[in-house]
DNA sequence: TTAGTGATATCC
DNA sequence: GATATCACTAAA
């Protein structure tokens, strides 16, 4: 097991976002306790020019995470009771990031963040950090693009791109 | 299909 | 200050 590094997710985030499928996401909870999911679904965000990212309309109190360094999580609370986990990716200042939508056994951003104990308290964190990271068992892993969902509120032309990435 | 839930952004 | 909106889920 390969633990993923700064240098993984300081790539374009539709890279970033194709190579996380059928990696491990890896958490450490207070108790020491480990659990392992593989992820199954992520979506990338690409930035301001991107209708369907969060950032798009610039930097407020609540994106400013997008703009810190590759590796940071982004960690938000959807529908008042779903937290939605996300890794940036790409440069500093460029506000982009990929979305962890599924694991194998967890279908759903809710229903993973919530196996995994995930909430706010762990946004800003690093991916890299001890209490949740990224592992690669240097599978291979066959992987299909889909249209991304849950976002009508972004431009069709944005709607329509291929930026969800499933395991086969 | 629809209700539930609360932070955030946007509008007074 | 108020309200509209949301990268969803469970129950029916």
């Amino acid at each position: 097991m390969k633990r993923l590094k700064y240098e993984f997710y300081h790539r374009p985030c539709l890279q970033v976002a194709q190579d996380l499928v059928g990696k491990w996401l890896v958490r450490r909870l207070p108790s020491g306790e480990l659990l392992r999911l593989r992820i199954s679904e992520t979506e990338a965000y690409c930035g301001e020019a991107d209708t369907a990212c969060h950032a798009h309309k610039g930097r407020t109190k609540r994106t400013e995470v997008l703009y810190a360094d590759a590796g940071t999580i982004y960690i938000y609370l959807c529908y008042g009771m779903h937290w939605l986990l996300n890794v940036v990716t790409g440069d500093a200042e460029d506000p982009q990031a990929v979305l962890i939508r599924a694991c194998v056994d967890a279908p759903g951003p809710g229903r993973l963040t919530k196996r995994l104990f995930i909430t706010g308290e762990l946004n800003r964190g690093s991916i890299c950090g001890d209490e949740l990271w990224i592992e690669d068992d240097g599978q291979a892993t066959e992987v299909e693009t889909d249209k991304r969902v849950g976002i009508g509120y972004a431009s069709q032309e944005d709607q329509d791109r291929l930026w969800r990435f499933k395991l086969k």
